[in-house]
Order: structure tokens, then C-alpha cells, then sequence
DNA sequence: CGTAGTCTTGAGTATCCTCAACGAGGGTGG
DNA sequence: CCACCCTCGTTGAGGATACTCAAGACTACG
């Protein structure tokens, strides 16, 4: 259903490496899929659990996951959703500190033993640098998320949310965004109600920003209008 | 007047190299301090600025420093702050994404150009190793830094604050809190208005939560109620 | 076709933002 | 040494926004 979409972050090539070419990150890291195992998850199958040990890192192959945590007050936080191409599973606990789990159903993992790929950055410093390249990538992408929850009003957050999605998910410019979490997801993503996300999209689609094909499938008929 | 302190987060060090003592990941990098600079900066400084080419790495010595963007309405939004023994600028862009400025006057600041470090950790994968722990600290900070700002109420906000700031200032569990920052800066930081962060404090004050030396240091009575 | 989960909309209330005023503290200049 | 200015911090009043509770429509799936 979905297909593999490797660097969805292109802006974000490596191009500190003046003699070197710009090449993507997944292909830098071409060496260490030999020792990548893949796993095909359900809807809302677990990838890993909050202190589960900290011996493997992931990267999504097709679908998407959500990395989550539970507040004390019962309430769940979604720290970030991860798509296509994105690496996850970095800490530098012995233990991880959320549950990441399959959004939709069919989701497809690699995971890397992390003492193995250790190994293989061990003897080949271009490895090393590869790693080094994704986990900014990672640090870019909650940096973003940061600036997304720092928004005043709901409507900028959920504006905020459709722009990073479309730059996240589509590759080429395509104005028609499949969100595939539900609206519970979305608000936890964003910390506000789900009735607030549903009354936010309401408005943009009213005001002609957006427009439904269903729940799922929006097209995006303003992206400027989104910016804020 | 502010000692170098390093290695904050020592619940984050380096475990998962089992056969390797515990080191601090200040230490694990010593051999790249030869390739540092050092600068003093007055108060409100910058250490880069955004669009500033992504050539060097910094740590905080002593002092303390606000990594912060300009959203387009005006509004200025805190996405972290640097203290002592944090490594920062990070960014798989060829440039920066923020600015940095000094927090207080006589902040101090090492500086590492980049590519001698990798240069450094090509030749030694121990070195590499410890790039990596770092920018995993750094991850680890970002998604903290979501965490608080997922919080629903500003004063669960300006409690979680609070929290973070004792873990990461203090080494030792001292009670005692100095909180370098303006209120605005927390307000920045929080994303929420600086009568709101005033108005938390009173009531974190009033409850007995908190108590006032001066307005810039802060003496934790009861921890706990910071969480929630 | 029925059930459970999802999504939307409405009503009422609580929180937070904006605007405004005032006081404290530090620095500067007369 | 004091007056003045400026920034920072606190508090109040009013209004806008978002949360909670509730109900109903829609969808997916068995």
C-alpha cells in the first residue's frame, strides 16, 4: 500500500562534507542493512516498550509508527511519528523511555542491533559519520516539533501539523496529504482535544484552506495559509 | 562566579558499551578539547546565528546560553537552553537553524570546528562513539523539552520546568534553585505569556510548593509538587 | 445488520492572553 | 548624592480561546 520512501528530508543532505558527493542518508548506511532484521507489525502492534533495553535501532520501511509516553494524569503524549525512512530508537539511557508502536496495520520495521552496527562504525568511520547524519536528522526533526507545540493557538498547531506532514510525507509537491493517524493521535501529537483538532480542520476547511476527498485524504488547496 | 561543571546527566552516561567502564561523555572526548577554542561572552551575545554556515560544535564551560528562533508573528520562541557541560549545534543543515545567545554575562563557551572532529573521530572510533553519545544527550533533552510543553496547564508547565532545571543544574540535591533567565525567557521557553509564568510562581509560591530568596533564586520545598 | 470506535458539533465553564498600571532595582547623568 | 530612566516583575480586569461534558452521525468490521 504504501511504498518505501527513503530521505524523505533532502534539504537536510549531508553537505558538510565539502569533497565528498551529497548522498542520502539510507544509502551512506547502504552497509549496515546486512545485519538489519525486518519485522511487518499490525495496527497498534508494539516496535518497543517504554523500559524495554536499549539494544536495537529502527527505521521505518513502509507505514508509520508513533512514539508515545504516558503522563502520570493518565493522559498519553505522542513525542513524534515516524514515517518512511526516519531512523528511531536513539538514547543515550540504558533503556528506552517511550512505547513506539504501529499506526497502521502492515507496518514494516528494520531493526538494527546496535552493538553490531557499533561494530561496523568501529571499523569504518563512514559508518560512524552516517550515524552521526541521522541522529541530527533526528535532532532536526523534534527541534520542529518543538517549534510546532510552541504555537499560541490551535489553529497554528494543527496548520503547523498539515505543513509537516506534506513536507514529511511527499517527496514530490503533491497537494493531497494521506494522514493515516486518527484524530486521537493527532491530538496527542499536538496536546490539544480531539475536539479541538476536529473544530481546527473544520475551520480551514471553511475558510478554503483544505478541502476532505474523506477523513483521511486531505488536499491541501493553500499551503501558505497553514504557515500560520 | 559560575563554576565549570560537567556531565549533568549522569543517569544518561554511557551504559551500553558493556564491556567499558562508565565514562562521562566530557571525558570520553577529552582528546578533542587540543582542537577547541574558548570564548568569553558578554550578556545577550551571540554565539551563531541562524544562517550561520553549521561549522563548528560548542559545549557549554560555564554560564549559560538560549538557543532561540523568531516565529513569523514577532514572537520569540526558546527551543533550549544551553548549561554547563552541554555540547550544541548540532544540525544536519549546512547552516543553522537558531540563534544562540549568552544568558548571562561571562558565559563561557568552547568552540570545536567541526570538520577537525571528524577528522578526529575517522581516526579514532572511540571518538566517534562518543560524538554519538552526545548527540543521543542531546535527543534526549529535545524530547524532554516536548514532554513539558505537552502539559495542558501553564502551571504543570512552569512546574515541570522548574523540575528540569533543579535535575539539570545541580549535580547535588540541593533545594536551592538559581534561575539564571528573565521570566521572559521562560515565558519563551514555555510558550506561554510572562504574566502567566508570574502568576504559576505566585501560586506554586502561595502553596507552599516554592519560596523566594530573591527573585532569581528559588528554594524547592516540596519537589514532588513541581510534577503535577 | 449490529456494535464499537471514530469524528463532528454544541453548550457551558475554566484557563490564558491582551492591555494596563504600578513597584522594584540598576545604571546613568546632573 | 539624588533624580531620572529603563527594564524587569507582579497584579488586576476583561475578553478570547480551549477544555470538558454531552449527544449524535458516520465508519469499519465482525
Amino acid at each position: 500500500m504504501l511504498a518505501t520512501k527513503h530521505e524523505p528530508q533532502d534539504a537536510f543532505a549531508p553537505g558538510w562534507q565539502d569533497g565528498a558527493p551529497r548522498r542520502q542518508a539510507s544509502e551512506l548506511l547502504s552497509s549496515i542493512e546486512s545485519v538489519s532484521v525486518v519485522r511487518r507489525l499490525g495496527r497498534g502492534e508494539q516496535i518497543y516498550g517504554r523500559d524495554d533495553p536499549n539494544d536495537h535501532w529502527y527505521r521505518i520501511v513502509s507505514g508509520m509508527a508513533r512514539k508515545s509516553t504516558l503522563h502520570s494524569n493518565g493522559r498519553r503524549q505522542i513525542v513524534d511519528f515516524l514515517m518512511p525512512g526516519e531512523y528511531f530508537g536513539f538514547s543515550a539511557c540504558r533503556e528506552h523511555l517511550f512505547d513506539v508502536e504501529a499506526v497502521v496495520d502492515g507496518t514494516i520495521v528494520a531493526c538494527y542491533p546496535r552493538r553490531r552496527v557499533e561494530a561496523l562504525a568501529d571499523s569504518d568511520p563512514e559508518i560512524g559519520r552516517g550515524l552521526r547524519q541521522i541522529s541530527f536528522q533526528s535532532i532536526g526533526r523534534l527541534q520542529a516539533r518543538i517549534l510546532i507545540l510552541g504555537h499560541t493557538w490551535a489553529l497554528e498547531k494543527v496548520g503547523a501539523f498539515l505543513a509537516e506532514m506534506v513536507e514529511r510525507s511527499s517527496a514530490d509537491s503533491n497537494p493531497t496529504l494521506v494522514l493515516l493517524m486518527s484524530r486521537y493521535d493527532i491530538a496527542d501529537y499536538l496536546s490539544v482535544s480531539v475536539e479541538t483538532v476536529s473544530r481546527a480542520l473544520t475551520v480551514l476547511r471553511r475558510r478554503g484552506s483544505i478541502s476532505f476527498v474523506n477523513k483521511h485524504h486531505i488536499k491541501i488547496l493553500n499551503p501558505s495559509a497553514l504557515q500560520c
